[in-house]
DNA sequence: GTCTATATTGAGATAGAC
DNA sequence: GTCTATCTCAATATAGAC
C-alpha cells in the first residue's frame, strides 16, 4: 500500500490503469477491444500499456480479476449463508446490466481461455470453481434446513445456477430485453427456497423482480 | 435435388462443403478457425471456398445451420412433447460432448453475433426464440397436467433451460470432465419435482436418467 | 469453378529515443 | 516510464489466369 520506491509506485499505476480500463469498457462498451483502444482510453500509448502487462491476454486477465474484486467489495459475495449469496449474486447480475462491454469481454474470453494454452486458462478455473464452493457451501446447509430441495445434490445444484448466469449473459447479449436477474431469481424459488423475505413459501413471483 | 443445371451444381456443392467442413471440425477441433484452414479440410484453396460463401462469417452462420440441420435429422428435435423433447435435447447433449470443436466454434459465435450488426446475429435470434418456444409448448403442456411445477412460467423455465445448456457449454469448454447432459437432466428432474411439497408428484429422478 | 498470387487491413509486439 | 516508429504476422478479401 506505502507507494515509496518505484516498485510499488508500479503496483499502483497498474491498478490505476485496470480501474480506468474497466471503467472505460462498462461505459464505452467493448467493440474490437484492441489494446490501442484501451490504451487510448486511458491515456496511454499502446507500447505504454503494454509496458504494464506484457501482453494483451495478460492484460484482459488482470482487468477480469480487477472486475471481481470491485464486485466482491461492492456487493457482499462471500458469503456463504444462503440469502446473503442469494442477494448479492442478484445484485452483481443486475449491475451486470449496466456494464454490457463488461460482460461480452467476459464471455468472449471465457470461450478463448478454453484452451489449456491461453494465458486465462488458469484463472476461469479457479474463479470458476471457487464460486461454485460458496454456492455449494450454502446450498448444502439449506437443503439440511429443508428449505432448498434436496432432490439434486448442492454440487449440481451450484453447477446449474453458474451454467444459468452464464448463460443468461449470452442471452442478454442477443437481446438486451431480457431480464437476467428476473430469471436468475426465477431459478433460486424453483430450487424451493422460500422467497427472499416471506415468511413460509408464498407465491414466487412477486418477491423479486429486479429493483433495478 | 436434381443437378441439372449450373444453379443446381452450385448448391449441391455448397452442402457438400458444409457437410465436410462440419465433419472436420467435429473431428479436428476448432482451433483458429481460420477460412484457410476448413479450406484445406474440405480440399480447396480458400479462394475456392470463399467463391461459395463470400465471407468467412457468412460460411461460419451456414455451418451452423448445416448442424441444427444434420442435428435435427439425427435425434428427434421438433417435437412439441415433453418426455420426447427432454430425451431429443439430451441425445444432441451428450452428442455434443463428442464434437468439441462445433461446440467451441457456436459459442464463439454466439458472443459474435451479439453485435446487431454481426452476419450471424440474426440467425442466433431466429434460432434462439425457435427453440424456446418448443421448450415453452411442451413446457406448458406438462405444467396445465401437473407433471411440471407452476411455480415459474413455461416462459421462463424454457429461458432456464436454454441457459443452462449454454452455460453448461461453456463450463464443459473449460473442464472436458464436467458431465453436460447429467446437468441438464438434473434440471429437467428439478422441473418435474414440487419442490418443498414433494409427496404430491412422481419421483422425477427415474424417468431419464442418461442412457447413454 | 477453381487456382495462384497479391492487396489490404489490422493487430500485437518490439526497438530505441527521450 | 512513456512515446514514436516500425516490424511481423496472420487473416480476409480480391484480381485475374486457366
Amino acid at each position: 500500500m506505502a507507494k515509496r520506491g518505484s516498485y510499488a509506485k508500479g503496483v499502483a499505476k497498474r491498478e490505476e490503469i485496470l480501474t480506468s480500463a474497466l471503467d472505460v469498457i462498462a461505459r464505452e462498451g467493448f467493440r474490437k477491444a484492441s489494446v490501442r483502444e484501451i490504451a487510448d482510453a486511458v491515456g496511454l500509448s499502446q507500447a505504454g500499456l503494454l509496458h504494464y502487462f506484457g501482453s494483451k491476454e495478460q492484460l484482459f486477465v488482470e482487468i477480469m480479476r480487477k472486475r471481481d474484486e470491485v464486485d466482491t467489495e461492492h456487493f457482499d459475495l462471500d458469503s456463504s449463508h444462503y440469502n446473503p449469496m442469494r442477494e448479492g449474486y442478484l445484485r452483481v447480475i443486475r449491475h451486470n446490466s449496466e456494464v454490457p462491454g463488461v460482460v461480452e469481454l467476459f464471455s468472449r474470453l471465457a470461450v478463448e481461455a478454453s484452451d489449456v494454452e491461453h494465458p486465462a486458462h488458469e484463472y476461469f478455473l479457479q474463479r470458476s470453481a471457487l464460486i461454485r464452493e460458496l454456492f455449494t457451501k450454502s446450498i448444502a446447509e439449506e437443503q439440511e434446513a429443508g428449505r432448498v430441495t434436496d432432490k439434486v445434490d448442492a454440487e449440481v445444484l451450484a453447477r446449474i445456477l453458474q451454467a444459468v448466469s452464464d448463460g443468461m449473459q449470452l442471452q442478454w447479449l442477443l437481446d438486451r430485453d431480457v431480464d437476467m436477474a428476473a430469471t436468475v431469481d426465477a431459478l433460486f424459488t424453483l430450487l424451493g427456497a422460500a422467497p427472499a423475505n416471506t415468511a413460509a413459501s408464498a407465491p414466487a413471483g412477486e418477491t423479486s423482480t429486479a429493483d433495478s
